[in-house]
DNA sequence: CTGTTAGCGCATTCAG
DNA sequence: CTGAATGCGCTAACAG
């Protein structure tokens, strides 16, 4: 029913290792032969049996990208661009395109942002025997977890898997780094601090923050570049009581906002985690009748390609997702050569826009 | 170096037969046995080779999703959804959880709408034996392409993958619905239909559409129940002229309406083709110092997210795309039953928001 | 440059 | 309920 390597070798007259060989592109074969092979391919509407290659091979043509949630273009922007470097259909345009062997077959897991389901993913990558294997975005900070996925990743790497972080801080365990190609690392924390620095500057005093959720490195480090600034500026000591912690949704930011206006009704600034809560800031503020900037400025991060077009336009900082997506596709590739140490910082940029203004004189405190 | 089921067969004292046994846990095996084997899992570590058992059962475990756009929610939404009813990690919570066999790996595909990626990836899949392929969002119009799609759909069912669409109309072709479980249409056409009839009843008559890409059936049918709404009005004839093309994204939307308003300055309503595109119009509607609505009125399409929180709020059509993709995930693995003659229209609910309002007296025409 | 020979690791018959 | 044997389809040494 289902034609194999063995029929094609039989209608152009070679061995199956000869079909092989074309079809995998990694050895000598001449050209007239090679043509033969083809138009057996063809004529046969031949299609390679990935799972009997990976058998065979050793290693599977799987590159998995792991995401905390799909339906976030944080991460939607990350893994395309990835994708992009990786995907069977961009290098080989050609008709016949993935019938053979050669391509990568780039593929999206959602882990929802659950610790077991990244174990478990890492595991069917495992099982795949997956040729590389890209975690992004910040990671849970459970010891054990984090533990147990350095494991996992130094299984992966050991069995040939090429292992690139990206927007995820490096593995801090002994062995991990041996483990990791390359890890991208946002300046969140710098990031973080700018944009802080940039609503102080501003006059403001009274500055919420919407963090993420807790024991994620991504929350930790913004909040770590918020704390900075305002220990500076000497407010250190009132960032807790106007910390609040929720999901990066929009939701959370409107629920956190909500209660920072009840703790401090004088607030004249809210710092969001990220641009989709700082939406949800927007929303509670309107809502509780404030105006943007005049009464209350907000400020995002990430600048997801919504955030230019809010009303007022956000403020926020930039993370150049599409790139480092890309670099970590390539890297994933082996298409270019790890940063020293295996560690690259990815700059973050603030963007000023309209949501930040200076405070209102009729703003109480001082 | 790596462990087989081999070596958990001899730990276990028992053949290798009844390992696989207890892993695939599609065969009685004693009770006192299974603990053994399960044991010496454990203590050795052992992941399952997925090629290697991929070959032997003529199957994988891979669950395919093809998306046209991963940065995008809408799709993003529907894979995120689609998965967490395929997702290994959803059912088996417990420890070792991906370890053996059983759960099923979804994996989502980004295609970038291209026809050739597309057809490239359903390649990729059916190379890998994929157990099931969910194909998400609008299909390519093109004849040839269609045909394409559904020859490799028609083999990739006949090699036992269960193959849905969701979001997608039925293929049209001979023998097209044989290799589809079960098709999710929206209802696109009724859904503008009504988007447009709401903007007629508020008073409008010269509306601009700003479309998706021609040649999609998504674009096409969206179009269509706009005109529909139109004509009834006694205004099919001006639909064309109104009427700008573009991808589905926010620049497309920035840049058809600058177009719109260049073709008719009088302009009193802008329809676009989804909410990201309407994002883009309401930009270069704010920066031409028109006000929404009290200029012009803005509708989208889609109810992502954001939408609920722009300024003003987006009036648009609610697509349950959460809903579509998990029962889509459902209908990919069986769990559920298909609806009658393979095929359910999946409704499109106007949301009126602040986005749009009766044109203001001093608008020209009438 | 090409053919021959062995497995890769597991799921299945078929016996028992 | 369990074990022994066979082959899934392909790649990777080896020869030639």
């Amino acid at each position: 029913m289902t034609v194999t390597l063995a029929d094609v070798a039989a209608r152009a007259q070679v061995s199956p290792a000869t079909v092989s060989r074309v079809l995998n592109g990694n050895y000598p074969v001449a050209a007239a032969t090679r043509e033969r092979v083809l138009r057996a391919v063809d004529d046969l509407d031949y299609v390679l049996n990935g799972p009997a290659s990976s058998l065979a091979a050793a290693t599977s043509d799987l590159v998995g990208i792991l995401v905390n949630d799909i339906a976030d273009p944080f991460f939607g922007i990350m893994a395309g661009a990835a994708q992009s470097q990786i995907g069977g259909p961009e290098g080989a345009g050609g008709p016949g395109a993935g019938r053979a062997g050669g391509e990568k077959l780039a593929i999206v897991c959602n882990t929802g942002g659950s610790p077991e389901r990244e174990l478990t993913y890492l595991t069917l990558l495992q099982r795949q025997r997956a040729a590389a294997v890209i975690l992004t975005g910040g990671a849970i900070e459970d010891p054990e977890h984090s533990a147990a996925v350095a494991a996992k990743l130094a299984k992966l790497a050991d069995a040939g898997a090429r292992v690139v972080l990206c927007g995820r801080p490096p593995l801090a365990l002994p062995g991990g780094a041996d483990a990791v190609v390359a890890a991208l690392a946002f300046d969140n924390r710098g990031g973080a601090r700018r944009l802080t620095e940039h609503l102080l500057a501003l006059g403001h005093r009274t500055i919420g923050y919407v963090a993420g959720p807790v024991e994620r490195t991504t929350t930790r480090h913004r909040l770590e570049g918020h704390q900075e600034a305002m220990g500076a500026a000497g407010l250190g000591d009132v960032v807790e009581h106007l910390t609040v912690h929720g999901p990066y949704d929009r939701r959370s930011g409107y629920d956190a906002t909500l209660e920072l206006l009840r703790r401090e009704p004088g607030l004249t600034a809210v710092v969001a985690a990220n641009d989709t809560v700082a939406l949800g800031a927007c929303a509670a503020l309107r809502e509780q009748g404030r105006s943007i900037p005049d009464d209350v400025s907000v400020a995002g991060f990430d600048d997801l390609p919504f955030s230019a077009d809010t009303m007022p336009a956000l403020t926020t900082v930039r993370l150049p997702l599409y790139e480092a997506g890309a670099r970590a596709g390539r890297l994933a590739m082996g298409r270019e050569a790890a940063p020293p140490g295996g560690i690259a910082s990815v700059p973050a940029e603030l963007m000023v826009r309209g949501s930040t203004a200076a405070p209102s004189e009729a703003a109480p405190r001082g």
